[in-house]
DNA sequence: GGAGCGACATAAGCGTCCGTGATGGCGAGT
DNA sequence: ACTCGCCATCACGGACGCTTATGTCGCTCC
């Protein structure tokens, strides 16, 4: 299971064809024809179907398995060069779109800075590879619990910004007039699927932990990073959304009642590398000194 | 930063020498010598100091990636090998040792069990490497919140119990009268550190978020498993322990007050691989099965 | 239905890289 | 000062991996 061929393999799966994987890595096609084969005869199974070239369920699961340990492979990389690299003077931040405020945004130096807009799930990534040098993502979680991360390298996350969470609802919705909402009242709602620029509902799933038979039916998706747009597609009945309180208010038609059970808010943190080299000085350090204020 | 690589560099570090670790892993003394002049010249810095050898601190880091990587190359050899393997007959279960109690000792089938009683942390561990069939954890959480585990590969948790938390006094405390404890309360109290067989008290620092100044000062350390003792140890004002309600009971001298806020739970956790091969049958969904009961 | 073509598999050749064994340098203990 | 233990370096032999070339299979086009 050398890095290598796990990193072929993967190409391999994603363009669906060996020639081509061959092209895109600069290899012949039969040394990626043979990494596949000395794949397969190491782990004992098939990997690919051929013809077409699409992964076998034992593929399936190695392209999990292979994703998380290239990922880890180049943080660790990245992570060693920071030792090396000269000092950063301009500064990258990778952030989510609902953690884009403007608190955090006011807290970016003045100039040299790039700002990545990434969903949510990638953002910890790209400061793990070293594609960003701080990040800061928003999510949902219990009070004072950390935010649920996948952990590609250990990164330091703080928090930023707390705010509480509220359904958006249209004026004349029947529950539009209540003081606060419990989650369990609208189990059975439509609810928007909006996972880039609303608060995921997976996660809401995962909390009501109800089966999978009842609750949080997906009805519209939209893809946008619009949270204004989210609130006006709720507002013309189009689904329930979840959003920060801020988020949810001011539009026209809209109500937004916020959510008082389970207890849950939505947080922005700031995510830079772990143990950090000691930077008390530099862009990330300003950036960072001047959100915690 | 091949994983043969990685692999001499962690173990010439435990072992604090290179020829041991030569011996270790059946190659010659020149080889292993290679292998960390390799990385560092790839890496391009020192990595260890020689006389004594020790880690520097770019090593220091690269052991912790070194260590994930490896972990998860073996998870998922392992996991790609459930595949092939015959399937299971006998059951080989990872258990922290709070989460053996009367229920889940009682879902076990009645023979061809192995029971690993493990730390904590190394529970997911086992189970993703395939020593375990499957894993039960303990740990604290909010209500309706998983468990926070280190993600070593993908693994499947569910809940098979919860209870309410207890600080555990001595009879004599002034606050062994009170109906319900705030953590808040407490800060400044002295604690029993004991990570095998308590609640871990870096995770209540976690949740209370204060800087590390106040808070949660570890008192005697003890690193046994008997939560009894523990208890016993608290009765006789060496600290206080947190410990789930059931087994913070009937302890003579000690007297168990819930905490009520923050709001956490301890709750244990059965842990399979994900994805599972649909293993509607055997040991594993046999156990899995009567724990849900 | 056969020829042609695209795509993956297999075979042979060759360079490179890896591990071995021998040797050298250096520090610590006696 | 000598010696021993330990790591670094060097030279060599073999194995491994990549390339070129060729084979095989399946699909498409006429």
């Amino acid at each position: 299971m050398d890095p290598h061929l796990l990193r072929t393999y993967v190409t391999v799966v994603r363009l669906a064809s060996f020639s081509e994987a061959a092209r895109d890595l600069g290899y012949t096609q039969s040394a990626v024809s043979q990494h596949i084969a000395a794949l397969e005869s190491d782990l004992g199974l098939p990997l690919l179907t051929r013809r077409p070239v699409a992964p076998t369920p034992a593929g399936e699961r190695l392209l999990e398995h292979a994703g998380a340990l290239l990922l880890r492979l180049d943080a660790a990389r990245a992570d060693l060069e920071r030792f090396t690299a000269a000092p950063r003077t301009t500064l990258d931040v990778a952030a989510s779109p609902l953690a884009l405020t403007a608190r955090t945004v006011a807290a970016l130096p003045a100039t040299g800075v790039t700002l990545h807009a990434l969903p949510r799930e990638r953002v910890p990534v790209a400061v793990a590879t070293g594609e960003a040098d701080a990040g800061l993502v928003d999510g949902i979680a219990a009070p004072s619990d950390p935010l649920r991360l996948p952990d590609v390298a250990p990164l330091s996350a703080t928090a930023v910004a707390e705010e509480p969470l509220a359904v958006v609802l249209p004026d004349h919705h029947p529950l539009a007039g209540r003081p606060g909402l419990r989650l369990d009242d609208l189990v059975d709602a439509r609810w928007l699927d909006a996972p880039a620029a609303g608060v995921p509902l997976d996660r809401l799933r995962a909390v009501h932990g109800g089966p999978a038979g009842r609750g949080f039916r997906p009805g519209l998706r939209y893809d946008g990073t619009d949270t204004r747009t989210l609130a006006v597609l709720a507002a013309a009945g189009r689904g329930l959304a979840l959003l920060p309180l801020s988020a949810a208010q001011g539009v026209p038609g809209a109500t937004a009642v916020s959510l008082v059970a389970p207890r849950l808010v939505h947080r922005t943190e700031l995510l830079v590398p772990a143990g950090a080299h000691p930077e008390a000085t530099g862009p990330v350090a300003e950036f960072a000194g001047r959100l915690k204020r």
